[in-house]
DNA sequence: CGGTTTTGACCAGCGC
DNA sequence: GCGCTGGTCAAAACCG
């Protein structure tokens, strides 16, 4: 049964990181700047072993820096979650997560759709059929998940900007915690990435957003001039850092979309940070391949060998 | 008026 | 079979 484990080779590699502060993408210095302007309302978290249960809780003090650190959910080949409750860190029950995805829902509503042409009946037969028909789509489809990537982070806000548009479908209630949990869908036609963001209850400075799938087009927000991966500026007012951090999270999210996508998501070999960092040439036929990623990555990364 | 959010209902999957 | 929980649906409300 093979893991598709990424969490521990992030820690090998922060942990062997020569350049304190860098996360696995090289792009945490802007946060050090933030947290010295004393408006650090977003700090490291921690990195969820999910494979092995536990957290890596000195790796605050190992980045000794302020960011927001993308973690992956593992997945065993059989497609069963290894551990889903990122948020109140504690062991999931098996198949705790049952995802339909928008595929799925696209071809229940295709069956709709016949259904309601077809029948002649009544509102009622109508309606009975249409369930009928839902309930054996659904049984009979085996369900197939998504690569998941989970954000920590500390926000005031609980559904951060991250660039593309995205369209609230419904709410829950979260067991053993008094925050809701927030589903939310990719508005773009035939896009099926889909989020949940939850605040921490043992944390609630902590926000939890869980990404679903890959965007099949680029973010309809984001203004490519806007992506310099330069540090961010002082900030004057939690207005601004807030702004910042969103534009960060933009980025981070983007350069995840990317890697994912273009390493085939999720993998588990290297990160990518030798392949933009330590590996010029890579990188460069990298960056040829992936425009904005010339725009995530900071400059003075790009430069180094 | 069109897009988004809210929210109660429904369903699937799991454990007992 | 029953109850619990997570995820989704869809009608109504809301908003710009």
């Amino acid at each position: 049964m093979e893991k598709k484990d990424m969490v521990v080779n992030m820690e090998a590699t922060i942990g062997n990181s020569s350049l304190p502060g860098y996360n696995p993408f090289g792009n945490v210095f802007d946060f050090c700047e933030v947290e010295k302007s004393s408006l650090g309302f977003m700090e490291l978290l921690g990195v969820q072993d999910y494979a092995n249960g536990h957290q890596f809780l000195d790796l605050p003090q190992q980045l000794s820096s302020t960011m927001s650190v993308p973690m992956v959910v593992p997945y065993e080949t059989n497609g069963k979650e290894c551990n889903s409750e990122v948020l109140n860190q504690q062991p999931a029950t098996p198949n705790s997560s049952s995802i339909s995805s928008a595929s799925t829902s696209e071809a229940v509503n295709d069956e709709h759709n016949k259904a309601v042409n077809k029948a002649e009946e009544g509102e009622e037969e109508e309606q009975n059929k249409t369930k009928k028909l839902l309930k054996a789509k659904k049984t009979n489809q085996k369900r197939q998940k998504e690569p998941r990537v989970a954000f920590m982070t500390k926000s005031e806000v609980d559904h951060l900007e991250d660039g593309y548009r995205w369209r609230k479908y419904g709410q829950k209630a979260v067991k053993n915690s008094p925050f809701p949990r927030s589903y939310y869908r990719c508005t773009s036609a035939s896009c099926n990435v889909k989020k949940r963001v939850e605040r921490s209850f043992t944390d609630p400075s902590t926000v939890v957003t869980t990404y679903e799938g890959q965007h099949t087009h680029p973010s309809p927000v984001i203004p490519r001039s806007g992506l310099t991966g330069a540090p961010l500026t002082p900030c004057v007012s939690a207005t601004d850092y807030l702004s910042q951090y969103q534009q960060h999270h933009r980025q981070q999210q983007l350069l995840f979309n990317t890697l994912s996508s273009s390493l085939s998501f999720p993998y588990n070999t290297c990160f990518p940070q030798e392949r933009l960092v330590c590996n010029p040439g890579t990188t460069a036929a990298f960056l040829k391949d992936h425009g904005l990623l010339q725009d995530v990555v900071p400059s003075h990364m790009l430069k180094e060998e």
